[in-house]
DNA sequence: ACAATATTTCAATAACTTTTGAAAGTTCGA
DNA sequence: TCGAACTTTCAAAAGTTATTGAAATATTGT
């Protein structure tokens, strides 16, 4: 396989798995674009590579500077920015999941324990049923806030070798 | 707080949670309110409970058994099917995990593979760096697989509780 | 076998998201 | 201060995904 048809098939699937997670698809193309890239690159250079416009480059390089994960960087004798993608894919991820953690967990969190709060009487089938399931998610939730937060706090390996020691 | 209140505050929010793990709206307020029923619910009472259409409820009803965690069950003398949802959020979370698997990172992993036998001389910087990204992220793949894969078989707690010691 | 009841399908359409590109804004050197 | 080079914004257009509801299909009791 030549080098050029690798790039663009690693750039697609790259796309494709952003698009499952709810990130959109360009600006996972941008990503996957800097992160094979031996250079730091133009916002026309990125505009060319992928195809897209002056205005979707623009705001997708912008949305993954806000999730820590592009940086912008100058080039000595040159007038335009530049781009470069965090190559360490650990960081990446931990970069993801404090963002996700951020947006979905937390929020659920705050509701979960306003809930609990429901009035009513404890013989009331549905009031039952309604406190069991929030008692339940909330120390799923908990559990899941604790391990992501090891996970974000863990900026070196050692975490994820001994996770993986446990589990084996 | 009363428990219509209550309950029409976690159907909205689980919602909004599903839409942002790239599961639609419905189908996560669905299982919101089969969560919470104390008992099996029909079409119907779906279809009236979150005011939508007859399609729009089968189909994701449908796709809720698809994932494991909605059930038919059949009510003694009742000629309707009823619904009931997998109430322990742990189940919930590993079939979650094992659908999510399957649909992203199997896929990745496939391609990876493929890109890894990209031609070319190791001394051309495109290719060098090319082949690094290839390769870190494919052991993050890995290793992420790993934990997926651990964590979908543990149908109890143990790999839990033993996990948070670890990273405490 | 029939009628009654329940479920599934699917084409039309509504709702939402992404992309474009031209215009406005900014920065910098001379 | 001017103008060239670059970046940002944003309203309109294109593209995508979800929802509806009526028609088709299936199931059940008599």
């Amino acid at each position: 396989m030549k080098l050029s048809e690798a790039k663009a098939q690693f750039i697609q699937s790259w796309g494709l798995l952003g698009a499952q997670w709810g990130v959109n698809r360009t600006m996972a193309q941008i990503h996957a674009l800097l992160l094979i890239a031996p250079e730091p690159l133009s916002a026309e250079e990125i505009m060319e590579g992928l195809d897209i416009s002056r205005g979707n480059a623009n705001m997708n390089v912008r949305e993954l500077m806000n999730w820590g994960i592009v940086e912008k960087v100058l080039v000595p004798g040159e007038r335009k920015e530049f781009f470069i993608a965090e190559k360490d894919i650990w960081r990446v991820g931990t970069a993801i999941a404090r963002e996700r953690k951020k947006r979905e967990l937390d929020p659920i969190l705050k509701v979960l324990l306003q809930l609990n709060k429901v009035e009513g009487d404890q013989k009331d089938k549905h009031v039952k049923a309604f406190r069991e399931t929030m008692q339940n998610i909330q120390k799923f939730a908990h559990q899941t806030d604790a391990a992501l937060n090891a996970f974000i706090k863990s900026e070196e390996n050692w975490f994820y070798s001994t996770l993986l020691k446990v589990i084996k």
